[in-house]
DNA sequence: CTATGGCACGGATT
DNA sequence: AATCCGTGCCATAG
C-alpha cells in the first residue's frame, strides 16, 4: 500500500538522539499540555516565530479561512478517512455542541445578555457595595460563552484596578446567585459552586468529593476508578453522578446565556475534556466518511524566525545565538513529526473503529497498541505515547479517552448493560454469562461478569429485585 | 446451598 | 521490567 504519501515531506535528516528524545516528549502531551510547552518556547527562544499565516500541514497550501484545508483536506484522500490538522486552536475550554458543526456559520449570538447581566445584578444589588457595581458589571460582561471566566483573578485584578481579594470576593458572590456556577474558571469550579448551594446530604456530599478529587474519571464515567479512590461503591457513584447530571450543570452560560433554539441535541453534560481530536462524520460525501480533525495547539504557523536567521548570518554571531537557531529549527521540526504520528496513527484508528465511533461500545474492534504499532511500522512505545492522556470528541458529541478504543471489554459491558435492561428477572451472574455467550458469542467468566458489572454499576442480582426496571411483581416464592 | 466479593496468580500488554 | 486484566479458588452472606 502506499501508506505513507506524506511522510517524505518530511527532510531527510539524520534523525539524533535528541530528535527522537524531544519528538517522544511532546508526543505525550495532550493538546492543552502542549501548548504550554510550545508558548514557553517561543517565550525563551528569540528564534522561533509564530506568524499568523496559516498554512495546511498536508499542502503547505496558505489558508484563508478557518476550518479545513478547501483544496487537500478532500481531495487528498482517495480512500480512508480523511485528517488533517485543523488551525484552529483549540485550548479554550467548550463544549461538545458549539463547535460541532463547522461548516456553516456557528450560531454565535447570544440570546439576551443584556438580560442575563441585569438579571445577575439585581440579584446582587443588594449584598454588594455600591462602589463594586462597575467590578461586578466588568466581570460579567467579560464571561465567555459558557459562563467562566476567559482571565485568571490576578489578571481581572490587574485590568481592572482592584485588590485580588475584592475580586475572588466578587466571583464567589456572582458564583452563588441565579444561574448558579457563572463566573468561575471552569466546569468542575462550576459544579463545586452549585453544590454550595445545595443542602448538605450524604449525596451532595458524595458529589463534591467526586468533583473535586476524581474530576477527570468522572469525565469518563469511569466507576470503577472513583469508587476506589474514593472508598465506594460503584453502585453509588454511578447514583450520584446521575444526580449530578440531573441537578448540576458544568456549563452554567448555555441554557440562560443562549436559549439554544436547535443545540438541545446534547443530552450529556459529560464533556469536561478539552478534546485533542475531532471526529465528525461528513454528510456531503457519498460514502459519509469519517474527518478527523487533529487540533493544532496554537493557530498560526511555528517557524524560525528569517529575520532572526538573517541577522545571525550578517554578524555570524556563532556561539549562544547559533544554539538558539538551532533549538527552534528541532522544535519545529519536532512538532511536525509529532503531528505526521498523530495523523498516521488516526487514519488507521478511524478506519478500524469505524463502527465503534459510529454505533456505540458494542461494535469496538479489539485491536491492542502494538498491533497498530506494527501497521506505521513505528516502535509501541511510540503508539503508546501518542494514545496517552489524549481526548477524542466522537461525531455523536461524546467525549472519550483515547485509550478507550484499545479497551478489550467494552462490547461485553455494553451487552451487560443491555442484557440487565431487558430482564425479566434478576439474572444472576452465571445466567448472564450463558446469554453473553448465546446472543452476543461473548465467552467471559462469570467472575468476569461481576467485576464488569460492577465496573458499570449495576448491582448484584439479589439486589436487583424492586427497583431498577422490571418493577412486576415480585416473583419471590422459590423453595 | 448458591451467589458474590476478595485475594492472588499467570499471561498478556505497555 | 512494570502493569493490567481475566480467572480460579475460597470465604462469607443470604
Amino acid at each position: 500500500m502506499a501508506t505513507m504519501m506524506q511522510v517524505q515531506s518530511q527532510s531527510m535528516q539524520p534523525l539524533t538522539t535528541a530528535h527522537l528524545a524531544q519528538t517522544m516528549s511532546l508526543l505525550v502531551l495532550s493538546n492543552q499540555e502542549l501548548r504550554e510547552r510550545v508558548l514557553q518556547e517561543l517565550n525563551e527562544n528569540p528564534a522561533l516565530e509564530l506568524t499568523d499565516q496559516k498554512v495546511c500541514p498536508n499542502c503547505q497550501r496558505r489558508l484563508t479561512g478557518p476550518g479545513p484545508c478547501p483544496i487537500c483536506s478532500l481531495a487528498h484522500d482517495e480512500e480512508g478517512p480523511i485528517v488533517f490538522l485543523s488551525p484552529r486552536d483549540s485550548y479554550r475550554p467548550r463544549g461538545g455542541s458549539t463547535w460541532r458543526g463547522e461548516e456553516g456559520p456557528p450560531e454565535r449570538e447570544p440570546a439576551a445578555p443584556e438580560d442575563l447581566a441585569i438579571h445577575i445584578l439585581q440579584q446582587l444589588a443588594s449584598e454588594i457595595e455600591p462602589e463594586d457595581r462597575p467590578l461586578a458589571a466588568y466581570i460579567i460582561a467579560s464571561l465567555d460563552e459558557d459562563g467562566f471566566i476567559q482571565d485568571p483573578p490576578p489578571i481581572l485584578a490587574r485590568t481592572t484596578r482592584t485588590s485580588l481579594e475584592r475580586v475572588k470576593e466578587m466571583l464567589t458572590l456572582i458564583s452563588h446567585v441565579d444561574p448558579p456556577g457563572l463566573a468561575t474558571e471552569g466546569p468542575r469550579q462550576a459544579l463545586l459552586a452549585q453544590l454550595d448551594l445545595i443542602e448538605a446530604g450524604e449525596v451532595a456530599d458524595l458529589a463534591r468529593r467526586m468533583v473535586s478529587d476524581t474530576f477527570a474519571e468522572l469525565g469518563r464515567h469511569d466507576f470503577a476508578a472513583i469508587a476506589e479512590t474514593l472508598e465506594v461503591r460503584p453502585a453509588r457513584v454511578k447514583h450520584v453522578l446521575e444526580f449530578i447530571q440531573e441537578n448540576l450543570n458544568p456549563y452554567p452560560g448555555r441554557g440562560s446565556w443562549s436559549t439554544s433554539p436547535q443545540g438541545r441535541s446534547e443530552p450529556d453534560p459529560n464533556v469536561y475534556h478539552e478534546p485533542d481530536i475531532q471526529i465528525s462524520q461528513n454528510h456531503s460525501q457519498p460514502d459519509g466518511r469519517l474527518m478527523v480533525e487533529i487540533f493544532a495547539p496554537v493557530s498560526g504557523w511555528l517557524r524560525i524566525s528569517p529575520a532572526f536567521k538573517q541577522a545571525l548570518e550578517r554578524n555570524d554571531l556563532k556561539g549562544e545565538w547559533a544554539e538558539h537557531l538551532e533549538r527552534a529549527a528541532l522544535f519545529v521540526k519536532c512538532m511536525q513529526q509529532r503531528g505526521n504520528t498523530m495523523r498516521r496513527l488516526m487514519k488507521i484508528l478511524v478506519r478500524i473503529q469505524r463502527s465503534f465511533i459510529l454505533e456505540g461500545d458494542r461494535y469496538l474492534h479489539p485491536m491492542t497498541r502494538a498491533e497498530i504499532a506494527d501497521m506505521l511500522e513505528v516502535h509501541e512505545s511510540t503508539v503508546s505515547r501518542a494514545v496517552s492522556d489524549k481526548a477524542v470528541a466522537l461525531p455523536d458529541g461524546r467525549i472519550i479517552p483515547m485509550s478507550k478504543f484499545f479497551d478489550r471489554s467494552l462490547p461485553a459491558r455494553d451487552c451487560i448493560k443491555e442484557i440487565v435492561a431487558t430482564e425479566a428477572k434478576p439474572l444472576t451472574d452465571h445466567q448472564i454469562a450463558a446469554r453473553l455467550n448465546k446472543r452476543f458469542g461473548i465467552e467471559i467468566a462469570r467472575r468476569t461478569v461481576a467485576k464488569y458489572r460492577n465496573m458499570e454499576g449495576i448491582l448484584p442480582a439479589r439486589l436487583r429485585h424492586a427497583n431498577g426496571n422490571g418493577r412486576g411483581h415480585l416473583a419471590h416464592a422459590p423453595a
